[in-house]
DNA sequence: CTTACTGCAAACCATTTGCACGATC
DNA sequence: GATCGTGCAAATGGTTTGCAGTAAG
């Protein structure tokens, strides 16, 4: 099953808003014109857009608005779930001088990192589609909540 | 199959130290004492650390030393192996408008980020070990490696 | 009319870079 | 002795914060 290349059509944004003006609503956030614009200018794209990226092609259709709100409001999109952050924690480096095969899982609370390992996580199978396109080098799993000590 | 919590043995530090040094070597790099020194704080500990944090204990053992050499020599580390980056980027937070299951593949070189979606991959059995101590909120993978313009 | 959002500027923090000195090979 | 690594300081880049004005509910 292969992704879509084509951008969503216009029914499909016109059904999105709606129901993102919804999500706003239930969470008391206020459904701006410049909230709008980033959002619609994000659901455009499949190129995964940093702040700054989506802040030039929203300045397209909204030539006022600030790179402040573009990353206040992509940060509230991800916190809502109308969006999810790709990239970047915005955490500094972390390292690890183990090189056996394991996996981590990070307290989104706490920051700390667990290892543990389990063998079916090893070796996971890669579609062809992406093995044949691209030069795999490594694939890595990461699995994020709640530590014991945070929940 | 549970990781072991304690830190390793003199022997295994011996041994590693050893390795560490010709594996310096065979990359062309000078086995200096700050070198040394960082490499052994990271085997020490299983807390994944970030540079500042290493540097705070390596300082113990290695009054002199700078941040920025504890920086450079961690990011040299895992240019030749050593060690892994197991969380953050340095690149800018990325944002994805699709909320649709799909996992994502990172070219390290030109960052371009392109979706796929392979079922398997969905639902990644996590171990108990894990579900039962902490509350999982979700699971990531990524597939990292050379896309067809950049190999 | 109240509360939240925006835009601007300044602050922050992790990381990078330029450079001269010092250490390794 | 040549080259690479280190330490320092300054620059950078992404992100955050404080605040006053503005707009949404």
């Amino acid at each position: 099953m292969k992704k879509k290349k084509t951008k969503i059509s216009s029914a499909e944004m016109a059904e999105k808003s709606r129901c993102f003006t919804g999500l706003c609503r239930e969470n008391g956030l206020k459904v701006t014109p410049q909230r709008i614009a980033i959002y619609q200018e994000l659901l455009k794209t499949n190129e995964h857009p940093s702040a700054e990226t989506l802040y030039e092609k929203v300045r397209e259709v909204f030539p006022s608005i600030s790179l402040d709100t573009v990353h206040r409001t992509l940060l509230t999109l991800s916190e809502i779930g109308a969006a999810t952050i790709v990239e970047g924690t915005g955490d500094a480096k972390r390292f690890d001088g183990d090189l056996a095969k394991h996996q981590h899982f990070r307290c989104v609370k706490c920051k700390r990192i667990v290892d543990f390992h389990y063998e079916p996580l090893d070796n996971l199978k890669i579609p062809a589609e992406i093995e044949g396109r691209f030069t795999v080098l490594r694939t890595t799993i990461y699995v994020e909540g709640l530590c014991d000590s945070c929940r």
